[in-house]
DNA sequence: CCCGACCTTGACGTAAAGGGAAGCATGTGC
DNA sequence: GCACATGCTTCCCTTTACGTCAAGGTCGGG
């Protein structure tokens, strides 16, 4: 509850591409470290779900034994594959730009790319939008139709 | 064939409704039986799909032997069939709704639940609309920040 | 006689994102 | 010494709407 939105407005996203680009690699002091049940809480999904991402190969927490052990990065990530479905990416896709992150190379030409992705998302978006009132227009009308009928046949009825 | 009602805008629906509603039950002349690749071209679906939505019990051609033939009433339920989808219902509920039609005893009452389906998927779409929007939003925003540090980036790079 | 169109019934596969439950370990508090 | 919480793995299940073979029947033409 203490955190998230208290800078203006693209702050959130912000936090995300700034916490994405905090070089915390492996060798960080212990600090901030998160159990799986712990991130479940903060992020609202359940441990199924992390586990699943993790198969996936989205996150890679370490062990502490058997249990995971997320970081700062993995909590990083995590918030970024959210970020990514709620804009409607597939995990895949997702997964193929945490990839491209990852090969850290040229980074510029890392974020070209995902700055395509997310272009091509945003077409992707505003066509389904038109779809979707596409679908809105065509079903207003029919209810139009169909409570005109109604009309009639109640008419009909009380004539009879 | 008495069409009631042709006012041109929302005529296409009008005309699923009607044709709907056209009473060749069992015992029309025999003109106008189509073949399963005649409705496939029409309406632009495969012929598995077509024996699909029969096998979920949503059209049921007769057979001449072994080979459908379907009824104008058969090509009519399919056309709500497809027009439920564009709007956004699944096929469990428009095998619902059609089956209501079936029953055919107060058609009133039927076409109220019809109505009241209508309206409750018009709201669902709205609010999909919104989380397009929301996430729109959010693309955009994340867009901006993303080219922005690629400016700087590429500034970066220039001074150095 | 053979070809190509058109049709048939199975049966299995696919994508996405997990859900759910079994069965077991571990640590903690009382 | 036990319950409870938390976590682990593994495996199968779910939903939706078909796609994709496989393996063949039937009919009109050439």
């Amino acid at each position: 509850m203490s955190e998230s939105d208290e800078p203006a407005a693209e702050a959130q996203i912000g936090a995300v591409i700034a916490d994405k680009l905090e070089d915390d690699d492996g060798l960080h002091p212990r600090g901030s470290l998160f159990s799986i049940g712990d991130l479940a809480r903060e992020f609202d999904v359940t441990l199924r779900t992390l586990r699943f991402y993790e198969d996936k190969g989205l996150i890679n927490p370490r062990r502490e034994g058997l249990n995971r052990l997320y970081s700062r990065r993995d909590r990083a990530r995590l918030k970024l594959v959210l970020m990514g479905k709620r804009v409607g990416f597939s995990l895949t896709e997702i997964k193929g730009m945490l990839d491209l992150y990852d090969l850290r190379d040229g980074q510029v030409a890392q974020l070209k790319v995902a700055l395509d992705r997310f272009n091509d998302r945003i077409a992707i978006l505003e066509k389904q939008k038109k779809e979707i009132e596409q679908a809105l227009m065509e079903l207003r009308r029919t209810t139009a139709v169909v409570s005109g009928l109604l009309k009639e046949k109640e008419a009909g009825a009380r004539r009879s």
